[in-house]
DNA sequence: AAGTGGTCTAGACCACTTC
DNA sequence: AAGTGGTCTAGACCACTTT
């Protein structure tokens, strides 16, 4: 616990004093001024230790008033999608153009017909089936396929090079939905069985959709973990 | 753009020029002295600019060579799952104390037969049954049990007055299970028909699972909503 | 040796809240 | 008026990296 950095020893201290509940929720902590002498130090310092733990969400400064203690948030999930097949490898089934059917072009914001890149894998684990991935993306005429695809591990790499760094952003879904007959036979599930499935779509900065993914788990196969509120010690 | 703040506009300043791909990821950006120099400001100030944008995930300092402009990062999604009913109302099932299956006593680290309380509620929405939500945990002797659950909407606050405040941590799985007989029955899904399923264990700082909870959605009522990346104007 | 980020000081003035 | 947090300065010294 004890450092040699005195910021540190302060948002320490703060810490634990709020994790036994010295400070309980709503409650506020000693001020700025308070602390600088109690540690001997400066207001800067102790300014310091506190940006530490208002990031960690611990506290939240009032203008005027002071430091109040927060409630922990329980509601708040971290949840780690990796496109890239980590473990068992991947095999493409279909790099293509085809024309959108209504429900991709309405994921896509276009009109349907219009062409579209498809690109389907399957995704393996311990040597069996374990996710089928599809990726739909609007065609740019006279664009190489494959090399694109290949070259770009990660879905939203695609569009990295059309669309300015951090121009683009994500949304997912994920729900219990009847998969396509297709999907089902390659997955070894029953026809129009439900699996877990998630979709992505990525839109640009300025909020229009620009590729659209999905991915079905096979049966007993999928499972998302998510995790909230790691005790500080994990942090 | 333009405020009265120097590391305000030298944060904006410097995430638009990431943004636009003047500095791109694994580039330097200028230092700390050379920015202050620019803005003709402390280099106090600047640092606090940089943290900002440190905090955003968008650069990385590195001792003695200076800051790198840092890869998105679009495998990280944010979900927010709220226990307490927003919307539609919920309905108690059944408050009461049960021994422990063996799957119940896994999930809580127990061995079967230890008795646990068990909460079971119906969740609405427009009306229709949309979620089955079931809760577990070790009942201590003598507890008053309907009182405690009513008194605390959300999940985790049945632990937090047993329990160091901050000293819990959640976890949380998703998947498409095959739901129960009696749940299928109370949320007109076929018998044996896979639901999305959304279990939740607590855990006491010392990792020990202290509660176990589980939330099974109507067909066509499970979509789990995630979001990753925000673009910087919408944060 | 020179440049970088990391820690820290001892002030200053401003904006907000309470008495 | 007094106390609080918010912004900002002009230095200092240390630790790390590169030349």
């Amino acid at each position: 616990m004890e450092t040699n950095y005195v910021y540190r020893n302060i948002a320490d201290d703060l810490r634990a004093a709020i994790s036994i509940g010295k400070y309980a929720p709503d409650e506020m902590i000693p001020s700025e001024n308070t602390l600088a002498v109690q540690y001997n130090t400066s207001r800067v310092t102790v300014r310091k230790a506190l940006h530490i733990l208002e990031n960690e969400g611990m506290i939240r400064p009032q203008h005027g008033k002071g430091y109040f203690v927060l409630s922990p948030e329980y509601n708040r999930f971290e949840i780690d999608f990796v496109d890239k097949p980590s473990g068992g490898g991947s095999q493409y089934l279909e790099i293509n153009v085809v024309p959108a059917d209504e429900e991709l072009a309405h994921h896509l914001g276009a009109n349907a017909g219009t062409m579209l890149v498809v690109i389907r894998r399957m995704l393996f684990s311990d040597g069996t089936p374990s996710a089928y991935d599809e990726k739909f993306f609007p065609y740019v005429k006279g664009e190489p396929l494959i090399e694109r695809e290949l070259h770009y591990a990660q879905f939203p790499d695609v569009f990295t090079d059309k669309y300015v760094p951090r121009g683009i952003w994500t949304n997912m879904e994920i729900g219990a939905v009847s998969a396509p007959p297709a999907v089902c036979a390659a997955l070894g599930a029953q026809t129009g069985e439900k699996l877990l499935c998630v979709s992505r779509t990525v839109y640009s900065s300025g909020n229009q959709p620009i590729g659209f993914g999905r991915r079905w788990y096979a049966p007993e196969k999928g499972i998302l973990t998510a995790v909230s509120n790691r005790t500080p010690e994990t942090r």
